[in-house]
DNA sequence: CTAACTAGGATAAGATCGGTCTGCGTTTTA
DNA sequence: TAAAACGCAGACCGATCTTATCCTAGTTAG
């Protein structure tokens, strides 16, 4: 039917891990390489979702992302159109005015409007927005945190630690 | 966000006028003239209506197009996964399943069930089908019909009267 | 100063989309 | 009986989109 593209994938998840992290940033690398996702074309995504105000970018050595509102307040539609910057489903070429009894100019009544294949469209098009509107960034966090064991949480502080002293103790790339 | 091809527009305008045609057959190529589409393109539309079992075919020289079904039991659905084939709009690339802390195998508790992500896509991709699903050809085909003068429907007849006349009587194309 | 960051542009392979053209089989009709 | 009008299938083409990769420039902590 309609295709959503894997940036939004890749960047919904980037954002679920912000959720967290409770504030502190994250680099787009670490997040790529915490899930094996191309850091380059994550690096791509974020500037996006921070053009749309969901994440704050702060530059710098130990910067990164965070959110810039409460995972509450961060809807999937949100995300989608920060992403894919919203397109309509649907666009209409006016088929209804091309009619060849009227020849050059097209009555009024035949373009007046919203043609009406236009219209249902634009009503599926409203009913997905708003299953999308509905659903938060936190829905779907609290929804893991259920499964997910207390001790993976500890396992993945303990990740993002190593990479940071590795960085700063090492100066210099990790071993290969 | 996600982009509905034109074929789809092409397809639901042709199949309102089948609508209006009465069970008589009408040409791929006449319905493309008629509206001022592309006549080949048009061609590559109709058989996917008719192994969707939405139109019927009938083939040689007066052949063409009906529908093969009452115009409100056509939903905007059934024509939409016909031409464009039922893609999902959101297709899960398992990323929950690549986090680096699990190295090579997933704990399963990661990746069993439906990925909160996917979900949340599954449930707006169900909004945007069940809205389409409660379109028929019919409800836009009685809305055309109130604004549509009675005059117009006899100057289509007369349209589509001169097609077959002047195709049966000079034995040859029209004239330049 | 340097390494770790973000921001953004250039480029490229592959897929999809809108569209054309050709060739083949079927059916009506002159 | 042969031409013309039809449907069907596939090859092809250019434009655009998607998913990357790489490179440069600017910013900041240590």
């Amino acid at each position: 039917m309609a295709h959503m593209t894997v940036s939004v994938e890749y960047g919904i998840h980037c954002l679920l891990w912000l959720v967290g992290n409770d504030g502190a940033p994250m680099s787009s690398r670490d997040l790529a390489d915490l899930q094996g996702i191309s850091p380059s074309f994550l690096a791509k995504i974020f500037p996006k979702l921070e053009k749309a105000g969901i994440v704050a970018a702060s530059e710098g050595v130990r910067g990164g992302y965070r959110l810039a509102r409460e995972p509450k307040d961060i809807s999937f539609l949100d995300i989608v159109d920060a992403i894919e910057g919203r397109k309509p489903l649907f666009d209409c070429q006016e088929v209804r005015g091309r009619c060849a009894v009227f020849g050059d100019a097209a009555p009024r009544w035949a373009t007046s409007g919203v043609c009406g294949v236009h219209a249902a469209m634009l009503k599926a098009e409203k009913a997905m927005r708003d299953s999308l509107a509905a659903t938060s960034l936190a829905d779907v966090a609290t929804g893991f945190g259920k499964v997910a064991p207390a001790e993976f949480f500890g396992d993945v502080s303990e990740w993002i630690g190593e990479r940071m002293s590795g960085r700063t103790t090492r100066t210099g790339k990790p071993p290969p």
